[in-house]
DNA sequence: GGGTAGCTACGAATGTCTTCGTACGCGGGT
DNA sequence: ACCCGCGTACGAAGACATTCGTAGCTACCC
């Protein structure tokens, strides 16, 4: 029987469904439950007490606010929504990448089908970063 | 009392422990048991029987693949390690980034406390890919 | 030939994620 | 005053993920 569990996932990131619901939250700012439930695009649909308790769960975790001094609780994200990819990009790295981002950004250039404008993009990007640290 | 519980994680997505396995799998070529619970490098220790029941488990979901024809079974990974990275990455980039890998390399790059020689390699890799699909 | 070390198989405990049913309260309309 | 729609809170069910204990087998060594 164990006793210890404690090498789960890191806490920090969102699962699945709190990405979901993160995603509305980013797009429309503040949202009642009812909001949300309404614009989530899911392949399944969800009932509307299920997003409630995640909204509840994730408030709990402090991933989102909750503005309670309507009567519809208002629910916004708790952090900027680049500031969560970030974090996303850095989880991937160090579980898959050896903690390497750029070796994460040579791999995911190499798989994209990506537009010429994107590409654009990355090398304006590229040449923003004048230095680095060596 | 939920009937159906579909909309879980992408089942073909490795979990954590697992790909820590896989790590060592790949870095190794085809392991025993024994060998991947001493060369598995975790903050919390694991038992040797756990990793044998979740080598029994990726042989079912078929990320790895067995040779029984010793005593000692001998595990490989079933797919190569950038494949299973490429995935990852359109995983994280269908999850987060809108489906956009050149989203995701934008964020990564923006982020990434990174070296010369990396950005270096990643400018040559641009230079490479020439058109790219407008 | 018996003991021991090492191996696999299996089941159970625990924790997390996702889902929903049910209970309960408040306010507005009739 | 009463009901109904809409809202929150809470508990529990089921699927997975992770962990390990125990059982049972085989080979090897004295």
């Amino acid at each position: 029987m164990p006793i210890r569990s404690l090498s789960r996932r890191r806490r920090t990131q969102p699962t699945n469904a709190e990405l979901e619901i993160l995603r509305v939250l980013w797009q429309r700012g503040s949202c009642t439950v009812r909001e949300v439930h309404q614009l989530l695009d899911r392949s399944t649909p969800v009932g509307y007490t299920t997003v409630l308790k995640l909204l509840q769960i994730m408030t709990e975790k402090g991933l989102v606010t909750r503005d309670a001094s309507t009567r519809s609780h208002r629910y916004a994200a708790a952090t900027a929504q680049d500031a969560a990819q970030r974090r996303m990009i850095v989880d991937l790295a160090e579980r898959a990448f050896g903690g390497s981002t750029v070796l994460l950004v040579l791999y995911a250039l190499s798989t994209t089908p990506a537009t010429t404008q994107g590409l654009a993009n990355v090398r304006q990007l590229l040449d923003k970063i004048v230095g680095g640290t060596p």
